[in-house]
DNA sequence: CATCACACGGGAAATTTGCCCGATGTCCAT
DNA sequence: ATGGACATCGGGCAAATTTCCCGTGTGATG
């Protein structure tokens, strides 16, 4: 066996798992953390200055997104080899990240063994998911959300449209020129073909296809 | 002075964030931690068997929420000093934890040396709010939106939290160990509080108060 | 012209909502 | 320790809504 050193790049916002990284890393004979940094801009900048082979980064941080970074980081050197370590179990998140040019993306609740094992994919080259994330998104792969908006008819989508602006029934039945009866029949048939059992997943789902104008909804940002 | 230590229980569901705090709280010559937990219940378990000085506790947990453990380890011991060390920015996420009887509530985000203090703080029984809490919440009694969610009682809010992740009343039911109707019940209440006629409207409400974490909704970034 | 998808809405059962109530528990101040 | 103010928990029940199935009319299409 050669003796291999993989140094490391830390990125994450937070102390305390910057803390944690380094002491569970710091048991592993092969890894080196060499630097971190606390924001995207830290992070490209490190990345030129030390040169490191894989970088560990958190993709939810304040002002410029771990994506960015990521991105950035990848124009400055397509062999950037980056792992992303991220609370977001949901599969888009890591979707992105892949689309970026992440090598690997494993949940923050999977076994920190995991995290050591996908550095040494990721130093390799080789993807590294974590079983969860790659669970969901092959899932996912069998298509269904955008499919099942589709369905829907024209008429029902504009009746999702008035409904998602919390208008009752009476007034989309005013507005549409037809009974409530018909708008309460749609809502259902609306949610049956969105296979959603309740308004609070509706308006969920409706968030994450845009049908709902965040800008509308948030006065501040954050 | 004299001879203290601290004995400490940690509360958190992400082991690299355990990690984190056992790392840098061994640093403390004062701190031992003890005993650590995942969940509200192991937490519970733990704070009976080990009968740690402080508990260190996460609130945004699978399940159980961090508020239930809170409130349970206080029925057994209202004695107990419960520092909450969250995630959230949002100073009602800090009002509703005190309110269930923790003693301080520090920002994952702020410098790890408050977390230091917060502890010997709240050892000492003596309120602890990192400071963009304790400024936040300053700042909200300025305004009238914030207001009435402030209106909610500890256990409305937690259902409210539970019901915005499109739970069921049944699966509510059995998370927090009370009847279905109970749920309901509260459903309606809440609603009442927050003076909306529907779901629908109950959603886009808590997407403007924060409470539901856009990041986990959204597929893309922008 | 036959069919097929769609818009519309009635009917009836199942469920939820809206509002009431009382029992119990806890905290706090007198 | 006693009273009062809340808070939690849930039963009851009428009114309202949802859920599900149904039929009708209409317009497009093969």
């Amino acid at each position: 066996m050669t003796e291999i050193d993989i140094k490391i790049l830390l990125v994450d916002d937070h102390a305390i798992v910057r803390e944690g990284y380094r002491s569970l890393l710091q048991k592993q004979p092969n890894l080196t953390v060499i630097a971190d940094a606390r924001d995207a801009a830290e992070a490209y900048q490190n990345y030129k200055t030390f040169q490191p082979d894989v970088v560990i980064m958190d993709i939810s941080m304040p002002g410029q997104s771990g994506l960015e970074a990521i991105s950035r980081i990848r124009q400055y050197d397509a062999q950037a080899r980056i792992l992303v370590f991220s609370m977001h179990q949901n599969p888009s998140f890591a979707l992105q990240a892949i689309r970026a040019g992440a090598l690997g993306y494993v949940t923050k609740s999977s076994d920190p063994t995991l995290l050591i094992h996908g550095i040494f994919q990721v130093y390799e080259n080789k993807l590294s998911l974590s079983p969860d994330i790659a669970q969901a998104l092959a899932l996912e792969k069998l298509g269904q959300d955008k499919a099942r908006l589709d369905d829907l008819t024209v008429r029902e989508f504009e009746i999702l449209r008035l409904l998602l602006e919390a208008k009752n029934n009476q007034q989309i039945a005013d507005i549409l020129n037809i009974s409530p009866k018909t708008v309460s029949n749609s809502h259902y048939i609306i949610k049956r073909k969105l296979e959603v059992n309740s308004d609070i997943e509706l308006t969920r789902l409706a968030i994450r296809m845009k049908l709902l104008n965040l800008r509308d909804l948030i006065d501040e940002a954050e």
